[in-house]
DNA sequence: CCAAAAGTGTTCTTAGTACACCCATGG
DNA sequence: CCATGGGTGTACTAAGAACACTTTTGG
């Protein structure tokens, strides 16, 4: 008979897509109150890290006399990033059990969850930035940034198994807006299907995609866009003030000054519409330099995606009678607008050609 | 800070397929040292035991300072049942961690495995049956030999997973001797896909359906077959005298005893050729008899499934200078014989055309 | 001879791909 | 006007299903 010398604690997984950019709910917790699995680079590698770089999963302890394992994850999630789902919506990927995961007595085995119930497209409302926030993916599985060891291989599993999921599963409008457009419902699989988050990549293959959408992620245009997509979105005013951060060549900027010469002084008396007017023009310029998402897997054809997710009954419903919205990139003609089905599963399940044969099967 | 209340268990379902039906592992377990999950039927419903009729899944806790949880999985499945699995081969199906599957103060949270990896022919050899042996699945989802409740989950639960991975991995030939036929390969499938193992089934209905497979089983001639299969395979002598229990219809020894009168007090003394002789006799009149296997979702074409099969590369081995076998019932032109091949995954995967749409799914 | 299963071949249908082409928008 | 993306159509190809036919065993 063993003593009961265990931990059980749950992590989960939050995943959401946002700006073409798949991005993870993580927390940034002060070593006080850390329960899981506290720096546990020692044994593996030697990561550089400091407190603004270290990051983990949200998750905690299970309460033993009270709630279900699924009940404490979405527990933690809330607590942690306000993050709110079902419990029943969350998908269990295992236990991570291995021995030393945690160098407190006793034995810490953790069971990952997976979350993406809820559209994260303006997440963890009203939590401090520096306590929880979406953070990029491919961030994360580059240098300042690492998971813990287990968090980073718990990620990679959620990848995966989040792959299989949309195949065969209605989720992929969780990452869409409650009404989406076809190419919204197709950049899910084309951002999912990235090789960086092949689980049998190689690290340094993972570190050379990565750093390459980490460009992509971190080019002036790109973060420009994504946060005037945000303010345009809500249009809340208090970003009038906050300057875009990253912002420091001056193409965008100087092309407003000629058109906007009075813009240094009186940008913060300018009437509303005038500010909408500068950003739009702000976008468009951003919009045209942003460079190509880099090699994602196998640009889908759109014309086939349509056709072949609108054959399988019950995933999505056309909005007949309603406004057509134009397409992200602004240019384009507007596209038709869908809502997710009432179906539970795909079937026949949508099926991408996937060539997994990247590096090590045989092809005679 | 939640104390270390919890309990960490691992359940094995180990499968195996013998005779075109599909069996698990389990134990028999006397109260004393069952530390999982014991009389848990009260809160779910009312069900008829008794202790012969008491079986689990082999598991039990992890050693909290030694081992890894798929470690400690190998071993409690060792320990139980001596089947020998490498740990690395274990397929974890997830944490079973529902409040109040175990009475016993503190709170259980169990791991469980799916093993296939040795071929289980001969199984749980030199283990007193009465403590464990391979049961069939469908036996253990009818009423006189339940499963604990959740153990019901877990063995459900694997077989969904063994779908999957025969579908996208090689482990069907795991249910298949190291040499095997096209047909033999082809029955896995076959019989994993009755729809008695549908989890989504309602619980008539799979009662129903085992009660079917249940006859077929419980037949005088299926079960004269496979004890006759088992006898004639390993040529051991020492059923000779043990009688093929549930004989009891007269038509198979009636023949006996009209073309070997002596039957009756010579056959303990009768040479090896000619018991030989009778066992050939036997087989045939119970394979003549035994009823057809009941509804199998699909009887699968057997040139269709060949080409396939043959098509993925890796999958498996022509055994090209080597005897033919004859077919499992006799008759019929010897078939060619195979082995595993190499490769890890089935790229791309097999598919058979599962209709899941069985009750709910709506066709319009 | 027949029955049963292996193996081969063939036809027909479907699913999927790769395009070409027009439409609607922003600039 | 152009560029860009949405939407429709279509020819070509691959995959799969169904089935006929031959072969080889046991009886």
């Amino acid at each position: 008979m063993h003593p009961a010398h265990f931990h059980v604690t749950v992590d989960v997984v939050a995943l959401t897509i946002t700006d073409g950019v798949l991005k993870v709910a993580v927390v940034q917790r002060d070593s006080k109150t850390s329960c899981i699995d506290q720096r546990r680079n020692g044994d593996v590698r030697e990561i550089p890290r400091d407190s603004k770089h270290h990051w983990a999963l949200s998750g905690g302890h299970v309460r033993y006399d009270t709630e279900n394992i699924n009940e404490a994850a979405a527990r933690e999630l809330f607590e942690e990033t306000k993050i709110k789902v079902d419990p029943e919506s969350l998908v269990q990927l295992g236990a991570y059990g291995a021995l030393g995961r945690d160098p407190r007595p006793g034995r810490t085995v953790s069971i990952a969850f997976l979350a993406f119930q809820p559209m994260f497209s303006d997440p963890i409302a009203g939590t401090d930035a520096k306590q929880a926030r979406f953070f990029s993916v491919l961030d994360l599985l580059t240098e300042p940034n690492r998971l813990e060891f287990d968090h980073e291989l718990m990620l990679l599993d959620a990848i995966q198994r989040v792959r299989e999921m949309v195949l065969t599963t209605p989720i992929a409008t969780s990452f869409c807006p409650p009404q989406f457009t076809m190419s919204e419902l197709r950049e899910v699989y084309e951002v999912l299907w990235h090789p960086a988050y092949d689980k049998e990549i190689s690290d340094a293959d993972r570190q050379r995609l990565a750093a390459e959408l980490r460009r992509y992620e971190n080019s002036d245009e790109y973060q420009l866009l994504s946060s005037l997509k945000n303010q345009s979105a809500r249009g809340n005013t208090e970003s009038r003030t906050a300057q875009p951060r990253g912002l420091s060549s001056g193409s965008v900027y100087s092309r407003i000054e000629s058109e906007f010469p009075e813009f240094r002084y009186q940008l913060a008396q300018m009437p509303q519409e005038r500010l909408n007017q500068i950003t739009k023009i702000l976008m468009t310029e951003a919009k045209s330099n942003v460079p190509k998402k880099p090699e994602i897997k196998k640009r889908l054809d759109p014309a086939n995606f349509a056709r072949k997710v609108e054959k399988i009954p019950g995933f999505i419903e056309k909005i007949s009678d309603s406004e057509l919205r134009s397409s992200m990139s602004g240019t384009g003609r507007p596209a038709q607008l869908y809502r997710r089905g009432d179906i539970q599963r795909l079937d026949p399940p949508l099926r991408l050609e996937v060539k997994r044969g990247k590096g090590k099967t045989k092809w005679d």
